[in-house]
This record gives C-alpha cells, structure tokens and sequence, in this order.
DNA sequence: GCAAGCGGAATTTTCGAAAATCTGCCTTGC
DNA sequence: GCAAGGCAGATTTTCGAAAATTCCGCTTGC
C-alpha cells in the first residue's frame, strides 16, 4: 500500500470517528506531523476525501471537515432509507446460500461484540460489525451503485452517529440487538416487505436520537 | 482556480467525451503534456477521479480509464431509474415558480441546440444542454444526496452513450425533442406517475440504443 | 524450444524547496 | 476614532529531482 492510501483509510477513519471537529481547517503542515507524510501524498488523501464530501476544498485555502447540520443529516436520513429499501428488496430476491449464511455470521459476531459492552476500545470495533452486518443485509442486491452509494450514505451518517455514541449510547428502552435478529429473520424467511418496514424502523429509532442529541458547535468563521 | 482543479476539469471532460479507450492506462508524463502540469496537480486530478469512479487506481502501477461492460451498464441504467424517478416525484411536488422557470428555460434552450443539428462542434453543446434539462427537471427535488447520484450515474452513463452519438445518433423513428417536451409538460402541469413514466421510456429509450451498438473494444492486457 | 531469472528502461510515488497566495496586524491618513 | 493600505508571517500550491517499484526484452540453463 502506497503512503498516499494509508494516510486516506486513516484520516477517513479519524473523520468518521469525530477525531476533528466539523469545520475546522486541516493544515498540511498538522496532518504531516500526526500522519507521518508529506504534502504529496496528503493532498491526494485530501482530494478523495473531498469527492466523498466529508471534507471540503477552496481554492487556496486548504481543506477543512465538511460541516454538519441538521438540514443535512435529514436529507441524508431519508435517502439512506430509499436506498437501503431498494436494496434489501433486490437483496432478499436475489440472495442465496452465501448470502444467508455471511448474514448469520455478521449477526452472531454483532451480537458477540454487543455483549462486551461499550467501553471506549470495544465501541469502533462494535461500530466496525454493526456497519459489517447491515452491507451483509444488502450485499446481494447486485448494483454495485447501489452498494456504493450505501457505503457513502453510511459515512455521512456516521459523522452524526458520535455524539450519541459518546453521549451514553442509544435510548435506554431500546433493545438493538433484537432489532437487528428480527431484521435477519424477515430477510432469511422473504418476508420482504416486513424486513423493510423493520430497517426503516430501526433507521428512524437512531435518527429519533441523533435529533434528540445537538450537534457539536461548529466554529464560526468571523464574517468577512 | 488552481491548476489542480483545471486539470480534474478538463480530464473530466475528455473522460466523459471518450477522448481516451477504456481500460487504456493514463501516464503522467503523457497527461502532462496533454494538461501543461506537473505530477502533482496531475495526481490529484486523478485521484478525485478515482473516487468517482471514472479512473481506477493501482498501487504503484498507476492509473487507468474505468472499464466498460454490458452488466455495468445494465447496473448504472436501473440505479437511475430510480435515482431519478424518485427526485421527479419530489421535485413535482416541491417546485415552485422558480423551478418552473428554470424548466422551460432548459427545455427551450436544448430545443434551439437540437435545431442546429448534429455537427462535431455542436454535439457537445447539445449534450450540456440534454444534461442541463435533465438535471432542471430534477433540481427541485430539495436533496443534495439525490442530486450527486444524478450527476454520478449521468456521468457513468454518458461513457455509454458516446459510441451512439458516434454512430449517428438515435434511432431513426424517435422523436427525443417531443419526449422532452411531454415529459416537461406532465412534469409542470404535476401529473407526478405520468412524468416518471414518460422518464423512464425515455431512458429505456435511450439503453435499448446503447444495447444495439457495441462496445468499443477494451484493450485486454496480457495475463500474467 | 521454453521457462526462469536478470538488468536496464520506464513509470509511479514521495520529498523538499520555491513560488504564489492568503491572513492578521500595524501603520497611516482623514 | 476608524477605514484603507501595506507588510510580515503563515499556508497552500506547484515544480523538479530522487527513491522505489514495475515492466519488458534478453540471456541462460535445461
């Protein structure tokens, strides 16, 4: 692996797991010193992460974390949902053995991880196979654009996932893993349209609480 | 505007015109010559490119123009189908006078084009002018997530559609003005199902022409 | 005749410095 | 007192060369 794709996963990663915070700048000069590069390879980390929108480009004045709000987060919302559903659907129609049996695989290592609890080091890994889990759900739908654009969508999101995440986890009357096997069980049963309503619930629960925590303050830029 | 920005423009362009095979390897010192830059703005062009999708990036071995295939295709034309249809019915329903403006507008503009005929130096102006309509059709949809898979899956697309631009255009029998203007009409009069349906002809339109022509021919390297 | 291995050329990737531009502060003029 | 202008430092952008790797033809051994 090149430094250029080291320095995108890890930076990627560090965006998504709210390492910076929305809007700041990210100066060359910093992220050489924390990634360990040079400005090559940083300004074509810089770039993709640009085209995947969690940063944004100016002209001569660097790069900075894509900003967050709420306007965004509800367009994000309900076009995760149209994708997602269209997904599943396609998914439960086409699906076979292999994808029955990674599904029942992502579940169980959820549901492993889910049990050790959410202790700062288990939570990106409990992340990481939540996140695992639900490509399985959709994994054969067969559109490639559509896989991509779940994956972009699931980035997005993620971004306003954290300050639930660290504000103490979801709603305390919700119990996820089950969410997750009766999502399972109606898609390895094709009951198609119960498996849809069931995602679309499970979605709205965790947008229900990411409207309920506010957004980490954006630092204003003075006006000019 | 940096030249960086320059260079991802203009490749973007040649790109999308079919200036260069698919699958043919883009060297640097070749696109240098072609774009007036140095390594550096050249590779990150291309690594934006890359996130879109219209190159492929192998470690150490450089960068590529996106493969072709009939599948891809096939995948690309059903993800926006409904992509598009689902932004229709919003934009039906979100639209107002501005957006109704802007519609005529683009309708009227490509008309003129269309006129003009099918001249090398006017093709491209008429495809701006086709992906300006479509994308005023839409615009009011009120989601820039829909609005980036527009664009994303009209820029897959477009790779397709040069080989029948190439051979002559359309078939013979179709009359691509007159779709665009019922579609517009059902669109501002708000016939929400009948707009979506006279879109999806008109794509559907558009594949079985892609269908019948054939691939230009991807050089194959060697196995190894 | 043919596959494996070698070596030079071609190519990509990375760095460090130079050039260009922006930012914030300070002076100046009114 | 306050806005306009300018200067110095900070920052981004670009280049050219060096380092690392791949590619490809050629030789060698069987």
């Amino acid at each position: 692996m090149t430094l250029a794709e080291h320095v995108y996963q890890a930076l990627r990663r560090d965006l998504l797991r709210g390492a910076f915070a929305a809007g700041s700048p990210l100066r060359l000069a910093d992220l050489g010193a924390r990634y360990g590069a040079g400005f090559s390879p940083l300004r074509e980390a810089l770039n993709r992460l640009a085209a995947e929108r969690l940063v944004t480009a100016q002209s001569l004045r660097g790069f900075r974390v894509a900003a967050v709000s709420m306007p965004e987060f509800e367009d994000i919302h309900a076009t995760r949902l149209m994708i997602e559903a269209e997904a599943l659907r396609l998914s439960i129609a086409r699906g076979g053995d292999a994808w029955e049996q990674e599904l029942v695989a992502a579940l169980h290592a959820l549901g492993l991880q889910a049990a050790r609890g959410r202790a700062p080091e288990a939570i990106w890994e409990l992340e990481a196979r939540h996140h695992a889990f639900h490509r399985a759900l959709l994994a054969a739908c067969g559109s490639d654009w559509l896989m991509e654009f779940f994956e972009r969508l699931h980035a997005a999101s993620e971004r306003y996932r954290i300050p639930v995440l660290m504000a103490g986890g979801p709603s305390p009357g919700r119990d996820i893993q089950a969410e997750h096997a009766a999502l399972a069980q109606a898609a390895l049963t094709r009951q198609t349209e119960t498996a849809v309503a069931l995602l679309t619930d499970h979605y709205n629960r965790t947008a229900e609480a990411i409207r309920a925590t506010p957004l980490p303050a954006v630092p204003r830029r003075r006006a000019r």
